[in-house]
DNA sequence: ACTTTTCTTAACGGAATCTTAACGGAACAC
DNA sequence: GTGTTCCGTTAAGATTCCGTTAAGAAAAGT
C-alpha cells in the first residue's frame, strides 16, 4: 500500500470534518482530526502532517495562536477554512504564516486544487524547472553531490574539474555498469566526438590520482579491457565496511 | 535611487488597473502594465518582475495560456485577479502553475498580504524557519532583506544595485546550492538572455567587492569553475563563528 | 538640461583546464 | 622473440575561463 500523505483538519464541527475526510482520503490522503487548538498544536508536532486545514476559531484558542505556535518550528502549508471575514483579519493570519485563505461553503474541486498548489510550493525547492540531477549519490567513502557539482572522499572536497566530474557523474549514476568508451565520448562531446579516446585515458588517470588511494589497485573506477569503464556500485560498495 | 520590486499588472480594464498601479507603488512596488495576453507574455519575458497580477480572460489570450508560456521558464508568483468563478476553471488555474486566484472586487489589505505570502513561498527553500514570517534570510554576517530589497553586512547596507540584488537574492535562495550561468541569466535576463555571460562577471566582481572582505578569498559568493555560482548554505555559515 | 547612478560591452592578463603527442609497460598473437 | 594492441602516465602547448578595469550607453534623479 502507498504511502500516504498526512493532512492534519483542525475543526470542531463534526460534520464538516467528516465532509473533509471523505474528500481527501478518497484522493489519497490520510486525514488526522483535531477538534481544538490544542489538540491541533499538539497534533501538528507528534504527527508531522504534509498540510493543515483548520478553522479561524476553535473552541479553546483563536486559530491564528495555532499558525503562530506551529510556524515557531514548522513550515507545513496551513490553509485556513472559514466563514467569510473582514479583509484586516485575512490578512493578519496570513502574515502569520498562513498559506491560503478559502471561504466556507468549501467547493471541492477548488479545495484539492489549493492544497496541491500550497504543497507544490514546499516543493519548489526553487525550481526543479530543469534539473532530473538532483541530489547526491553515495558510494562507499565517495560521494558525488550534482547540487553542488563537487565529489567528496570522506567530506573533504577532491577538486574535480568540470569534464572530469561529467565523467564522475556519468559513471556513478549508472551504478556498477560498464560504459563503453564511445558512449562516455558521445555523452561528454556530443555527436561528433572523435573515435580517439586519448582523452578519456588522460581523464581518468587524473581523475583517479584524486579519488583512488592506489591508482594501480583501484576500489572505485575500473576498467574493462577493450570495452570501457565503470564504477562500484552503491550495493557492492555498501558492503565494504 | 530606490530599488523597488517589480510587479507586472495584465488587465485591459484601464481603470482597474490604475487602481492597482496607486495602491502597489504606494506600497514600495514598480508597477508594469500589460494589456493584452501576448503582452503579458512578452514583458514577462523582458522584464522579468518579481511577481505578477493578471485576469482570467485578456483580449487575445486566455490568461491560463499565458500562465503555462511563462512557466516553461519561470517560477515568478502568479495571482489571478478575476471575477467568480466555476471551481472547475480555479483547479485548472491553479494546476497549471497559478498561485493564487481572489475574486474580484479586491479588498486592498488582503491582497497585499497575499501578495506578501506569494513571495514569501518564492524563498521556501527545504525548509527553512527562519524567514517563515521575516522575510529576510541572515547569513554569516549578512542579511538579505527581500521586503527592503537590500543587503546588509553587521546591519548597514551595502548598497547593490537592482541587479545585483536580484543575483544575491537568487543565489540566498538556493542555499548553498550551484546556480548554472545559465540558470542565473535566465532568471535575471528573460528567457531570451544570450550566452554569454561576460555580464555575470561584471556583476560578481562589483558585489564581491560590497560584501566581501577579501574578494580573491570570498566567504559568502563561489565561482564553481565551468559550471556556475552558489552562495554559502546557512547551515555552513552557522557553524562559522 | 544636467548630474549621477546603473547597465552593458569591450579588452586584457593570469590562471586553470583541455587537448595532443610521446613514451612505457602489460597482455596477447604469431 | 618480435610485433601489435591496449591502457596508463607524463609533460607541454593551446585554449578556455574568470576576474578585473574602463568607457560609453542608458536610465534615474535633481
Amino acid at each position: 500500500m502507498a504511502i500516504r500523505q498526512k493532512v492534519l483538519v483542525a475543526d470542531s464541527d463534526r460534520e464538516f470534518c467528516d465532509f473533509l475526510s471523505d474528500l481527501l482520503s478518497e484522493c489519497g490522503y490520510e486525514v488526522l482530526h483535531a477538534a481544538t487548538g490544542e489538540e491541533a498544536t499538539h497534533m501538528a508536532s507528534s504527527h508531522c502532517p504534509e498540510l493543515m486545514l483548520m478553522e479561524r476559531i476553535l473552541p479553546d484558542i483563536e486559530g491564528i495562536k495555532v499558525i503562530q505556535s506551529v510556524r515557531e518550528w514548522s513550515l507545513l502549508p496551513i490553509l485556513v477554512l472559514s466563514e467569510p471575514s473582514e479583509e484586516q483579519v485575512v490578512a493578519e493570519l496570513l502574515d502569520s504564516g498562513a498559506d491560503d485563505y478559502i471561504v466556507k461553503p468549501v467547493r471541492p474541486l477548488e479545495l484539492l486544487a489549493r492544497i496541491r498548489a500550497a504543497i507544490r510550493h514546499t516543493r519548489t525547492v526553487s525550481g526543479d524547472l530543469q534539473f532530473a540531477n538532483t541530489g547526491k549519490i553515495v558510494i562507499g567513502h565517495l560521494t558525488v553531490d550534482f547540487e553542488k557539482y563537487r565529489v567528496y572522499v570522506d567530506e573533504t572536497d577532491v577538486g574535480l574539474t568540470q569534464n572530469e566530474f561529467r565523467m564522475v557523474g556519468l559513471l556513478a549514476r549508472y551504478n556498477g555498469k560498464v560504459l563503453t568508451y564511445e558512449r562516455v565520448m558521445q555523452e561528454l562531446w556530443g555527436p561528433n566526438a572523435g573515435d580517439d579516446n586519448q582523452i578519456l585515458r588522460v581523464n581518468m588517470t587524473n581523475i583517479r590520482k584524486k579519488i583512488e588511494d592506489d591508482a594501480l589497485q583501484p576500489k572505485y573506477l575500473f576498467t574493462e579491457a577493450g570495452v570501457g569503464y565503470r564504477m562500484v556500485s552503491r550495493e557492492e560498495a555498501a558492503q565494504w565496511k
